[in-house]
DNA sequence: TCTATGACTCCGG
DNA sequence: CCCGGAGCCATAG
């Protein structure tokens, strides 16, 4: 049935941010634990995210840790799957880095798609 | 029920 | 500025 806030899993809310995260767009472990209220629970976004194989609904490569790195590329399908996905989003990516961070970073808060 | 794990983050030296 | 260690909390076994 229709999951409510109270019965959905914590991975289920992690889904639902990373959706609505804008092609283009990238944030961090700790944003979407932060906008779950759970800021302290940034790597339970990552272990949901694991579990996340197989949705095609959660763009699990737009979401890197703080410093802008592709730190679960490893476990993508690919070496450097991530990165292609994220460079054909317009996503710029260098040494496993994403660049200029904070211009494409999208905070699950505000939720607005504008760029600085 | 308890222990172990981890795609993170923060703080101190 | 760079590096290391501890804290944190939800899920799985």
């Amino acid at each position: 049935m229709k999951s409510s806030p109270e019965t959905a899993s914590f991975f289920e809310r992690v889904y639902a941010v990373v959706r609505q995260i804008p092609e283009g767009r990238v944030t961090s472990y700790g944003a979407i634990a932060k906008a779950l209220g759970a800021a302290r629970s940034a790597r339970m976004v990552g272990w949901a995210m694991n579990a996340s194989h197989g949705l095609d609904d959660v763009p699990a490569h737009r979401v890197v840790n703080r410093s802008g790195l592709l730190t679960g590329k490893h476990h993508f399908a690919g070496r450097h799957l991530m990165q292609q996905l994220l460079e054909q989003e317009g996503i710029r990516v260098e040494n496993d880095q994403i660049v200029d961070f904070k211009v494409h970073f999208w905070n699950p808060e505000i939720n607005s798609e504008s760029i600085p």
